[in-house]
DNA sequence: GGTGAAACTTCTAATAA
DNA sequence: TTATTAGAAGTTTCACC
């Protein structure tokens, strides 16, 4: 799982799909004065490498009635319990992401609920769950998303 | 910013295109028995409702040689200079994201990076930020990242 | 609201360079 | 690897339910 060499023109060509995949290979071709074919063989190329795992919609989540963010830190009673609990979390469809990290916690995952009510229930599931000593939770009272263009000309240029 | 009512049909419309944008909405409309024009209104009357924010594409960050995630959790000297510092770490490309959190940390925030070297640098630009009195990192050693189809029926289901 | 068909646009694979 | 081409496929609009 190295790196993987893309030229300028696929740079280019995930530069207009990353953050809108419904653009017409068409319009891409015209913008970077090559063939609709062309850009079609490349994206199949990366997509075949494995450089695009997918496509996926962004949902306004806080218009679907799901504004709590909330970080929970856990603990576990013995690091050897982690595969099987990060296992347990995953089934809870409110975690949205689950990470095994070295510090303070043995366990940390970002959820989504509707509310603090919501969240509770949420977070005794997770207290719950086999192996778990305690959790820590941070709420997020307010989430930036930086831009996945800007992450991407960074990658590009290396810098 | 409420909660925003959608029926079956568009429940439907937004389980095939989560975790594939390019789906046909002749497939789609074959699928729900419904006819293509319909699939066309109703997935532009969800973008125009901002349900639909977006698309975008899903790349392998490990692929492209950026294979570190780490979160870091920032002390501030003064709460009032929460703002100011949550603008200067967007300005950081390998931030993904960033929050205003309560508890521990005053903004909290997920860096990708290329190795610990580059997390380093990364770590050192946030710490350079006037006004942040320390950080801490919590190093990602393992993600797992929970399908968006489970949140998305979860959330129809209001269970 | 929805349909079905027409007009238009885009995709895709084969061929050729 | 890329361009061209042409038939297949998809999108979008609209008159009519």
């Amino acid at each position: 799982m190295g790196k993987f060499k893309l030229d300028e023109i696929d740079h280019q060509i995930l530069d207009m799909l990353i953050d809108n995949t419904r653009v017409p290979f068409t319009d891409i071709a015209k913008k970077l004065v090559i063939s609709a074919g062309t850009v079609h063989v490349r994206v199949k190329k990366m997509e075949e490498a494995g450089i695009i795992k997918g496509s996926s919609l962004t949902l306004d989540y806080k218009k679907l009635g799901y504004s709590f963010i909330a970080y929970v830190g856990v603990f576990l009673n013995k690091t050897s319990q982690t595969k099987f609990v990060i296992e347990r979390i995953n089934e809870i469809p409110f975690v949205t992401v689950a990470h095994i990290t070295t510090g303070k916690f043995n366990v940390f995952c970002k959820i989504r609920a509707r509310n603090t009510e919501h969240a509770k229930d949420v977070i005794f599931m997770i207290d719950d769950i086999e192996g778990v000593y305690r959790t820590e939770t941070m709420i997020s009272l307010e989430e930036s998303i930086n831009d996945k263009k800007r992450l991407m000309h960074s990658i590009f240029n290396n810098m």
